[in-house]
DNA sequence: GTTAACCTTGACGTAGAGGTCAACTATCGG
DNA sequence: CCGATAGTTGACCTCTACGTCAAGGTTAAC
């Protein structure tokens, strides 16, 4: 081994703990290096802190982050800046769960969880919507299958029946 | 009225007789006159007949299409290169269900079914697959949403007791 | 047969989501 | 302290899915 991953101390890594250089996060996100900074170029997913020399270092947290950005893409083909917006509604949500006790100024708090309330209950709208348009395409292309099977069973028949005739005509 | 639809004889029209103009079709979907041309050029839509003049002439069946591409773009966030696919399994379906009578070469629908099935099927399951993931996320949104909610009520509550005791110390 | 409204092809532009060098710089084991 | 491996920014490229003119041909009502 000739490049382990930075500082690994002893004992257990706190999900929010940055220790993960971006080549290693690429390889088990399967996105590649250009994306994560494409990522974070975009505001979507910044990691917390860098080295020294400039190395980013990402969280498991952040694994979770691009696995769910992932997601958002290839199933619901959201663009980016949506997704951005989601992702920051849930980041509020860390920030409150963790500053519970801190209570800083619970007005401006209440602002911010207000807009988090928003986007959450328009993603869940739109999501609901998705869910029952796509199982309307499931059932319809359901349907088709069966009349597939049905021609096909039909048509190997016919075929049948063609060539029994032929080889009697051939006899 | 100056430009009335073309041949607009009486009676009724049959659904795959193409009788609408760009115009139309792009006015009834929604989406624009380049988008249906785009559409052509990828063969995803090609319109049975033109005019002498050139003119595109596009059917009630097209329109449906059209909306059917609708759908798996923005539901599904497919790429029009498989959409194409998707849309040429039913094409295959709609040719053997007209020519059921024609009985042309079994042997050769029957290859196009097993291609039409095929493709089906994939499509089919990616759908349940996604829908699954979706109503996964939906569970999870419902949950955050109540989270946001309860911790909504607590903020007031601290809010309003901040306010009596300011009032109090005031008084 | 003219004319307004509609359509045609062609060419170029653009936004989103990265890919692909290139030229450097950091890290760390030895 | 040195070299292999990994990472950094910057600039430009690509592919998809159209948008936006431009210049000219069609249609149909008058």
């Amino acid at each position: 081994m000739v490049h382990m991953s930075p500082k690994q101390s002893q004992g257990a890594i706190a999900s929010d703990e940055a220790h993960l250089q971006i080549g290693e996060v690429a390889e088990r996100t399967g996105v590649t290096q250009r994306t994560l900074r494409f990522y974070e170029e975009k505001g979507l997913l910044i990691p917390a802190t860098r080295m020294e020399g400039g190395f980013r270092l990402y969280s498991e947290d952040d694994i979770q982050r691009v696995e769910q950005i992932k997601q958002l893409q290839t199933l619901l083909g959201f663009s980016l800046a949506e997704i951005k917006e989601m992702v920051e509604a849930k980041e509020i949500e860390n920030q409150l769960r963790k500053e519970y006790r801190p209570e800083a100024d619970p007005a401006q708090k209440r602002t911010q969880l207000l807009r988090a309330i928003e986007v959450t209950q328009t993603q869940f709208d739109l999501i609901r919507q998705k869910v029952g348009a796509l199982k309307d395409m499931e059932s319809k292309l359901e349907e088709r299958l069966t009349r597939f099977d049905g021609w096909l069973m039909n048509l190997d028949k016919q075929i049948a029946e063609e060539r029994k005739s032929k080889t009697k005509t051939k006899v």
